[in-house]
DNA sequence: GTGTGACTGCTAGTCCGTG
DNA sequence: ACACGGACTAGCAGTCACA
C-alpha cells in the first residue's frame, strides 16, 4: 500500500462522507474532475499544495488524508 | 502559515531531534541535499511520495510532517 | 457521474558552485 | 554544516476526447 493509494483511500472516503460526487468535489477545490479521479485512483502523486486544496473542500485537516486506513483489512 | 512552511518546520524538528545533518538525512532518503534545504526553508512543494521517503528516514508516520506546531505561537 | 490515455506547460527534483 | 543561485532533466498540474 502505497502513499498515494492511501491518500486516494482517504479522498475518497471522507468526499462520500460529505456526499459529494467527484465533479461536486473538483469545483469546491478548483482542481479538474479528471485530476480528482486519478488521485482516488492512487496514480497521480499530489504535491502538499494540492493535498491542502483537497483537504480544505473537504473540510478536514491536511494531515488525515495521510491518515492510515481505521479497519480496513485490519488483521 | 502555508502547508509548506508547516512541513519545513517538521522536517527540520524531526531531523534535529535525530541529532541528523541536511546531507545525514539527504543520504539517508536517497534525495538530494539542496532540495532538503528547500523543503525545510519552505520554498518547496514536495509531493507526497518524497514526503514519505523523508518521514521513512526520518522515522515518523508521514502525515506527522504535515501536522500543525503544538506550541508554537500558540495563543 | 466516473475511468483512462495522451497531451502541453510548468515545476518538482538533481547537480554544480559560492559564501 | 547550511543558505542560496543557475541550469538541467524527470515528472507533476491541468486539460481533453472518448468509453
Amino acid at each position: 500500500m502505497g502513499v498515494q493509494q492511501r491518500v486516494g483511500l482517504n479522498v475518497r472516503r471522507f468526499r462520500k462522507e460529505r456526499g459529494l460526487s467527484q465533479e461536486g468535489l473538483a469545483f469546491e477545490c478548483g482542481i479538474h474532475r479528471t485530476y480528482i479521479s486519478g488521485v482516488e485512483r492512487g496514480i497521480r502523486n499530489p504535491t502538499v499544495v494540492i493535498l491542502e486544496e483537497i483537504a480544505m473542500a473537504l473540510k478536514v485537516p491536511t494531515w488525515r488524508l495521510l491518515e492510515d486506513l481505521p479497519d480496513k483489512s485490519k488483521g
